[in-house]
RNA sequence: GCAGAUGUGGUGGAAUUGGUAGACACGCUAGCUUCAGGUGCUAGUGCUCGAAAGGGCGUGGGAGUUCGAGUCUCCCCAUCUGCACCA
């Protein structure tokens, strides 16, 4: 064994070792428990990221403990390689989105090796590839034979200088990214998934899902938004009638207006007579599709100069529109209370609207002014007729019979959840499979002419995409009655790609979309990691795709995911200065060095290029706009795999933002030096070490032996169970310092720390695998680490004889005993209350409680 | 705006079921060592009063429950994430 740890020549060495033996490949084998770990595939952007390198960190540390507890696990590996990047790129460098993406792939993928992640690559999937996406295609075509699918007029954001549909994020500031047009909503024709039809079983069995985080399954919950109500019907004279929803029919004695979205037909139809109406409707079309934009803005609204009749009194009331009415949400139609629904009650302030108050506390206690502000708690109707003194439950059920009795109205249930977009004007995505024809409509491609291969050899110049314009592509007959017909020249959502890749890994050669028995062999997916950012739409769209796969007898289980966990973004420093317009110019944290006082405080920060102060805006998400993003590979290069996947464990527990640190690096790469050190001077000693014998040990050699389990205990149910890697590391750091501390070349000394460094080795080795390797051969074991059996603890050597307790007087810790383990309370008291401290603390006052937490603390209460 | 989360020393974090706040590390201070390949070792390090012994204070802020609260309840503040065409 050397005497320095020498990364860059032991990992290379272990990686070929792995190789050679085949050692990630996976076959089904029924005769053993399974195990699927799955990392969220990345999309190939060019080279790893730290995000990348934490989400796979985590995967390979989970599968190897699961191997070594004797499980089969398939921990594979692919590429999310359809997206928007890979057309900027070809954009910008003028390179075909293909060659770019699949250069990018072969990078990537050595660095991932370079890791040192187990990754069955037998099994590798690129979502780009005809063979992938041949699968979706022929899916697609099934879901809509099956009536899932259909197709209807919906918004996006449209640049009217670069005639080019844009992405949310290539609106910035509400105009076209390339053009700086202000953007304008269209309305085309798209494809929809109906993930509504399952939205009440996407909810029921969240339930199901018990090793889900609870945020995530709230935020699930949230999204889809079950909700029951009441559609309602408001006559309106020349239009018809207006359908609005309500989760509060309660207040429908308050209502002083309608509104309805700037989009809807009655709107419209105002604004064909009324141009300041029109260009009020105009305005609000100069608008980004996006919600969140839409909620934030400022909420404006005009009046349309029609009445419509309430359903039960038949009142006459204003209809207005208002710009934060969705279409897309229920009927684009809300019918408005502003004295208990505070957007409307703040839209009735502006715009001088009648404020009617129909609901009042349930108790004198809560507070309602409706000069201030809407009182928008459920409480009791008042103003109401009929309904007045009844609360929320039987007012919804009156007013409802009543208006079901009139025809005016009916329960339902609606949810916020709105089906499934899937079309893309963009190039680098799957086709869809459609043929457009003029006397048969829209036709599925027929499977023996699929795939739909996506043309790769194309140029791009400037907007478009580039089949939309190519004949060779769009040219073609219609399979139903042979005439000319068009290509659909649409491609699917990413999400798509994304939503069953974890199913085709388990059969990635199969020769339909899914080989059913291998499929069903490694479903459910045990483990899932990936980014909190993916925690609503892609695990949803995911789940419902298992669902429909399940619908079509592909795969046999409700749920894709049996347990997840959403690890938290990476974060790095961010400096700047100023330029002379007031712009910050930022500057990698990498050039930046920190000055501290003596203390250790941060006093200032300067750019180690000429010494000169820069400024710090605190820790952010490492990106390329704030130039604070660190290279994976070059912390690889300088310190090895091994040290960054053990700085990545430890700097934080998993779910959390990590903030990167080299000073913590450095750490991470001392203490592998440290336990380096600790074997290699274990092995000096000349002589074979002794068989340990644990009734032969003296008191120190059984207080590490204690360690020894303690920690095995420990960082077992840290990895499994709870999942902090950090303070498993943390456990075995302990550990390892105990043993430093402890020198003792007696035979049964070695054969103590023995067990102590051989156990510390193997505890680390899901986290450092390159070193725990090396050091397992340097110990003198035979066996292959990866699948020798995780260590168990021995439970006697865990037993101790006395333990320390904590003397509280008045709750406060006043002094700390030493009893026997299993001394009982009349023992534990006399000697607390025999203690020197105690007893100036109680300053002879008569003593009012006494609490024994056995094996703790007490707590003497004396007043 | 809606939804979800987070807040503990100079810093990252620990405290798992209401029971010793600050494990483990980074940084800093002092000392030793001279091996210079991103040094090694030892000791100290929450704040504050005190020469010390020993006190007091302390988990974003405010209230509450309890013998006991970082942990439970209510209110408030700040920061981060998602919001359907980024992946």
């Amino acid at each position: 064994m050397n005497e320095h740890y020498k990364p860059r020549h032991i990992e290379p060495q272990v990686q070929q070792h792995w190789i050679e033996n085949n050692s990630f490949k996976t076959t089904e084998d029924p005769s053993k428990e399974k195990f699927y770990c799955l990392s969220m595939f990345p999309y190939p952007s060019g080279r790893l990221h730290m995000g990348h390198v934490r989400n796979y960190t985590i995967g390979d540390v989970v599968s190897r403990y699961q191997r070594m507890q004797g499980k089969n696990v398939l921990q594979p590996m692919g590429w999310d390689a359809f997206g928007l990047p890979a057309e900027n790129a070809a954009l910008k460098n003028n390179v075909p989105p293909a060659d770019w993406t699949y250069e990018n792939i072969n990078y990537m993928r050595n660095q991932l090796d370079q890791m040192g992640f187990g990754y069955d690559w037998s099994r590798e999937v690129a979502t780009c590839h005809p063979e992938y996406y041949r699968w979706e295609q022929w899916f697609f075509t099934r879901l809509m034979e099956k009536g899932v699918v259909y197709k209807k007029e919906a918004e996006v954001n449209w640049d009217p200088v670069d005639q080019t549909v844009l992405a949310n994020e290539q609106v910035i500031d509400g105009r076209g990214w390339r053009s700086g047009a202000p953007v304008e909503r269209k309305k085309i024709p798209q494809w929809f998934l109906k993930i509504t039809d399952y939205a009440d079983e996407l909810l029921d069995d969240l339930d199901k899902l018990e090793e889900w985080p609870e945020q995530v399954l709230t935020m699930q919950r949230n999204w889809i938004g079950r909700s029951e109500g009441l559609e309602l019907v408001f006559d309106v004279a020349g239009f018809g009638e207006l359908d609005v929803f309500t989760t509060r029919p309660d207040t429908l004695m308050g209502v002083t207006y309608v509104a309805v979205a700037p989009g809807h037909p009655l709107a419209q139809q105002a604004a064909a007579n009324n141009t300041e109406l029109a260009a009020f409707i105009d305005e609000c079309s100069h608008m980004k599709v996006a919600e969140a934009d839409m909620a934030t803005m400022e909420k404006k609204g005009f009046a349309l100069g029609i009445e419509a009749s309430h359903p039960i009194t038949g009142e006459k009331l204003p209809v207005w529109t208002a710009n934060f009415v969705l279409m897309e949400y229920g009927s684009g139609a809300v019918m408005s209370v502003p004295g208990h629904d505070q957007r409307d009650y703040e839209f009735a302030k502006k715009y001088a609207l009648p404020i009617k108050q129909v609901i009042r506390p349930a108790d004198d206690s809560i507070a309602c002014d409706l000069e201030q502000a809407a009182f928008t708690d459920k409480g009791i109707l008042v103003n109401s007729g009929d309904f007045d003194e009844l609360e929320f439950e039987m007012a919804f059920k009156a007013i409802a019979a009543e208006l079901q009795s009139n025809h005016k109205g009916k329960v339902t249930i609606n949810y916020r959840l709105r089906d499934w977009g899937v079309s893309r004007q963009r190039y680098w995505g799957t086709p869809i499979p459609v043929i457009n024809c003029d006397s048969c409509g829209p036709v599925p491609v027929p499977e023996d002419q699929l795939p739909v291969v996506l043309p790769v050899d194309v140029t791009f110049e400037g907007v478009g995409s580039p089949i939309k314009k190519m004949d060779s592509f769009k040219q073609t007959s219609c399979p139903k009655c042979g005439g000319d017909a068009e290509r659909e020249t649409d491609t699917f959502d990413t999400f798509m790609e994304s939503s069953w890749y974890y199913a085709r890994y388990a059969c990635r050669n199969a020769d339909t979309m899914l080989d059913p028995e291998k499929a069903n062999y490694w479903l459910p997916v045990n483990q899932y990691i990936g980014g909190i950012e993916h925690a609503i739409l892609h695990l949803l769209y995911s789940r419902f795709f298992h669902k429909l796969m399940r619908d079509e007898g592909l795969v046999s289980s409700d749920e894709p995911f049996e347990r997840l966990l959403c690890q938290g973004m990476v974060l790095a420093e961010t400096y700047y200065r100023e330029d002379d317009k007031g712009g910050k110019i930022w500057i990698s944290p990498q050039d930046v060095k920190v000055e501290r006082d003596d203390k250790g405080r941060i006093v200032k920060a300067v750019h180690t290029e000429d010494n000169l102060p820069v400024e710090s805006d605190g820790m952010g998400k490492m990106s390329k706009s704030k130039n604070n993003g660190i290279d994976p590979q070059m912390m690889i290069d300088r310190y090895g795999a091994d040290t960054v996947r053990l700085f990545m464990m430890f700097a934080a527990p998993p779910e959390q933002t990590l903030e990167w640190s080299d000073s913590g690096v450095e750490g991470a790469h001392r203490f592998l030096r440290r336990l380096w050190k600790l074997v290699y001077d274990h092995l000096q000693y000349p002589g074979e070490i002794a068989a340990l014998n644990p009734d032969a040990l003296d008191e120190r050699q059984k207080d590490l032996r204690r360690k020894t389990h303690e920690t095995i205990k420990k960082v077992s149910d840290d990895i499994e169970r709870r999942q902090t890697f950090n303070t498993a590391i943390a456990a075995v750091m302990e550990l390892s310092n105990t043993i430093s501390r402890f020198v003792d070349a007696s035979d049964q000394g070695r054969a103590v720390t023995h067990e102590a460094l051989s156990a510390a080795v193997k505890l680390l080795s899901p986290i450092v695998p390159h070193i725990a390797h090396q050091m397992w051969q340097d110990l003198g074991y035979t066996d292959e680490l990866l699948d020798s059996p995780w260590p168990v603890t021995d439970e006697a050597a865990m037993t101790r004889a006395n333990v320390q307790m904590v003397v509280q007087v008045n709750g406060k810790v006043r002094a700390k005993i030493q009893v026997a383990a299993d001394a009982d309370e009349s023992v534990v008291l006399h000697t607390a209350l025999a203690d020197e401290a105690v007893q100036r603390h109680m300053g002879g006052k008569t003593i009012r409680k006494q609490i024994v937490v056995p094996n703790k603390l007490v707590n003497i209460v004396v007043g």
